[in-house]
DNA sequence: TTGCAATATAGCCACTTAGGTATATATCCA
DNA sequence: TGGATATATACCTAAGTGGCTATATTGCAA
């Protein structure tokens, strides 16, 4: 699996979605991450684990606590291909937008498939 | 499944975002999309499938072709979301150059905790 | 040292996924 | 009608995932 992939696997879950938006308010230990949810501490450590697979976390030490931080490096890359590919996508959206103005002024509205 | 865990799911596949860069040059055929890919055409339909379950492409019919094409929706939201962080990412970097910073200028450099 | 608090690990289960092959369906063409 | 082409479906397998409980580990504090 390479970076991007492991990127948005890890992306694909609301939980570690949530988990990295908590984190924008700066470090949180395992228990101040878990407070929000209806699960258990393991599952919450279990998805620690797969964020900082993904390098989108990393962890320091602080006594018995192992505190979580964001990692910027891989989500950055994840919005460059996002971004790479959404001037695309506007493009492809303004000739679209030609051909439903076109379509318009013609006669046969069958087709607003979308 | 919400759209947002769906997109990302989708995405997390090479196979699949290699299918999206393709379709970024308009409509293409199963066989065409199949093409490059050392994989038997079952599992790249099955791949369109993820797809367009996800909202990503949609299928049209031409003759006993089924032509797929981007659909840019989902794609925008799973933007957004990470656009939305990455401003708060950055505005976290700038902070934490600050508070480098000022505790490189002070003498104890125990509490970085943010 | 004893014990508590924070976290990680192990093992279990149900479900999903990504690949494969074989076969069915659908559409065109002769 | 029959054959060829394009695609989908059914079924199999191996591996991964997300949840759980129980237990181990680690570090502090009395």
């Amino acid at each position: 699996m390479n970076q991007l992939d492991t990127t948005f696997a890890a992306l694909s879950d609301p939980t570690r979605r949530a988990i990295l938006a908590r984190l924008t308010d700066g470090e949180a230990s395992v228990m101040e991450l878990a407070e929000p949810f209806a699960m258990s501490q393991p599952s919450i450590s279990k998805h620690l684990k797969v964020l900082e697979n993904a390098g989108l976390i990393s962890r320091g030490r602080d006594a018995q606590r192992r505190p979580c931080r964001l990692e910027v490096k891989p989500l950055a890359e994840a919005t460059e291909w996002l971004e790479r590919y959404r001037k695309i996508w506007e493009g492809n959206f303004q000739r679209l937008d030609a051909l439903l103005g076109a379509l318009q002024a013609s006669k046969n509205p069958g087709e607003a498939e979308q």
